[in-house]
DNA sequence: GTGATTGCTACTAAATTAGTAGCAATGGAG
DNA sequence: CTCCATTGCTACTAATTTAGTAGCAATCAC
């Protein structure tokens, strides 16, 4: 269990968001939810703790590289904490995902009508 | 106004999702919509139509050469086209704002909870 | 102890995104 | 029609992100 204090990237307030002057909240909610997988492993989180291995393994084998920092970003956020069985949401966590959750079953109909 | 046609890598259902062995239709739309400024362009076509230099404007100038591959994406995935002013939400773009939207008025209090 | 599992790090290769330049088409103004 | 500004892109290179694989230290189950 090496760790190394490494710096995690993630967006903050009146911040550039990468290129984004604004630094408007949504947009750095935007700049951070919209890397890759990362609201796959909120997804993945939302009915049940995981452990890293698991969360992997649901979120297509997804490389440990990627998901590591995904979760530190997501951890430096507020939106995800470790739990005695890994990795849980926060309630913070929690409350993203009940704005993601519909999104869910419009998908369903979505891809239907494409 | 060259139009060459190559070729745009919308996720497709039932598709790899870039890794994803579900296809699962949320998974597909959190890859398409998780690309750099997806949301941010949903965003901000959602209250009026904009040119292509107009939105590039409002994304903090994005690179023409993403908010193109964007825009071909996002049509493709119906959820984006031309219309006399630029480009716009289609009726499903619409949708989507809609369940988008209160991320807004959320991201506001996490960002100052943070 | 041994062996299996977990949580990562390290490294390289591939893909995506940023950034800049610039050109063809369209739309006036005169 | 001519000139000029604006629009909608394409082309290209550089930088950053992500994928993919290997593997090791710590923890746990015997």
């Amino acid at each position: 269990m090496v760790q190394k204090g490494d710096d995690v990237k993630i967006p903050r307030l009146g911040d550039v968001v990468r290129g984004s002057k604004s630094g408007q909240p949504i947009m750095v909610l935007f700049d951070l939810i919209g890397r890759r997988w990362a609201m796959g492993i909120l997804w993945n989180l939302s009915d049940q703790d995981c452990t890293f291995r698991e969360l992997q393994a649901r979120c297509a084998s997804l490389s440990p590289t990627v998901l590591n920092t995904r979760l530190k970003e997501l951890r430096a956020a507020g939106l995800v904490e470790k739990s005695p069985n890994g990795y849980a949401l926060t309630d913070a966590g929690h409350e993203l995902y009940i704005h993601l959750e519909p999104l869910g079953e419009w998908a369903g109909k979505w891809a239907k009508a494409l």
